[in-house]
DNA sequence: CACGGCAGCTTATCCTACAAGTTTGTGCGG
DNA sequence: CCGCACAAACTTGTAGGATAAGCTGCCGTG
């Protein structure tokens, strides 16, 4: 007996909008459809970061959706750093993190045979201006830092602490501007440098890097903008010299 | 009667690892797995752009995992660009496109809260270098485009068609110093500054913009890098200007 | 109050079914 | 023999249900 009315499963033929707020857009893709409601919400701080967000359940009810939809727009919001999903708990919203666009950056490069002479040639510029701007408005706190991570390097025993001192630096001098982007820009595209940092000060020790350091340091510390950009441009050079020398291709992993 | 055997759905226990080549990682996390082997093998060049990757009832048999698990590591190696997918036909490996990275980084910046102002800021040093690289690198048939983005932006009749026509240049102009790097941080905030450069054509219409368009393009004629910096500065501050008057924050979406 | 265990909720995976789109092959007419 | 219409097969999109495994918080015990 058909007591209950003969609910076919399947794509449901003329529900192409959503129960979403506003405006129905008969896209025909739910998923993109959820995940990009929910990328709105996030981005826009309707979801504060670390919060939970709603069960997949949940969500799937509210929208009207099945949980099909809801756990691929999820995997797609995953995938792009917004939300952390682990088995047992409630997806969260991430914190605002350079990972996975750096990553994002890390995959073009990749597929489009890239050189690590690319991106320094784009890091040139970018560091440059962090320096003269910093130079202009790094506050005496900042300053501070920066001295601090120089002696860091200084003091550092072994090649990895050598290595994270040297980004500490150059982190501390793009905070040092006051202005995210460029923060977050170098970030993304440091991140893919890291092993040719490595390599770098493994072949030439710390100290090229330090003295740059200190000429950049110095510069700031006069509030001389033009000087700042000219000693980092040329400790940017140092360090690209050896990419030059053995170009090798930015490889997977 | 169980003629059939109990073959009970759920998480089969003891099954952690996959059917894929090699180690065996027991992460538990069967969707990343898949994930990172179709995109190894992607960005690898084993699936080469353009190419139809098995069908997802395939790949769900041959990596010895359900079609559910399939679908969502195809959702997130699609929302990195890596594959298209559309109803009916089989997935294909995308083409190497700068976008989906732009969008990730674009998404960082939004999240980050940045200004306008701070975004300018960035963009400044950004495209004074693509106008240097450009200006030694341009091949003939990307100064022919340039020209004809020009000529696009002169003739564009609409507020949208010439907004279009100025990204287009700018966007030509990061092809053109061959560096994807360049293109892909230009259409990150570029992308978040799309209304300012509508406000900014809607208040002073085309001229302002064509009159640098054309200078930028002579000094890359002429080879002349120093100048087409120049250029892209002058070019810029004119635009900046207004973006100082009214400061605003970066909304959403 | 501290702490361990249990109950409930939630995610992870699997399965099956059906709707709707694409591709392919087949057969017919020119 | 070639080209085209049409159908069959295949494939993705969505729904819904079931089980396993993990997390959270509550409650009872010491």
């Amino acid at each position: 007996m058909a007591t209950s009315p003969p609910r076919r499963p399947g794509r449901r033929p003329g529900r192409t909008r959503l129960a979403i707020a506003g405006k129905a857009k008969p896209t025909g893709d739910l998923v993109a459809q959820v995940s990009d409601h929910l990328r709105k919400e996030i981005v826009s701080g309707s979801y504060a970061a670390g919060m939970s967000l709603p069960s997949e359940g949940g969500l799937a009810e509210s929208l009207g959706v099945s949980r099909t939809v809801i756990r691929e727009a999820m995997r797609s919001l995953r995938s792009q750093g917004l939300i952390i999903m682990s088995q047992g708990a409630r997806p969260r919203v991430a914190e605002v993190d350079a990972g996975p666009a750096a990553e994002s950056l890390r995959l073009l490069l990749a597929r489009s045979r890239t050189s690590l002479l690319q991106l320094t040639e784009v890091r040139l510029p970018l560091e440059s201006s962090i320096a003269a701007f910093a130079a202009d408005r790094a506050t005496a706190d900042q300053i501070v830092g920066l001295q601090a991570a120089i002696t860091e390097l200084e003091q550092a025993a072994s090649l990895n602490s050598q290595v994270a001192a040297d980004i500490r630096f150059h982190d501390l001098l793009a905070e040092a501007t006051g202005n995210p982007v460029f923060a977050t820009l170098l970030r993304a595209i440091g991140g893919l440098l890291d092993d040719s940092r490595r390599r770098t000060i493994k072949a030439a020790g710390p100290q090229p890097a330090i003295i740059g350091h200190r000429e950049i340091l110095t510069a700031i510390e006069q509030r001389d903008a033009k000087a700042a950009e000219t000693a980092m441009r040329r400790h940017l050079a140092w360090a690209a010299r050896d990419i030059c020398s053995n170009g090798q291709r930015q490889g997977g992993a």
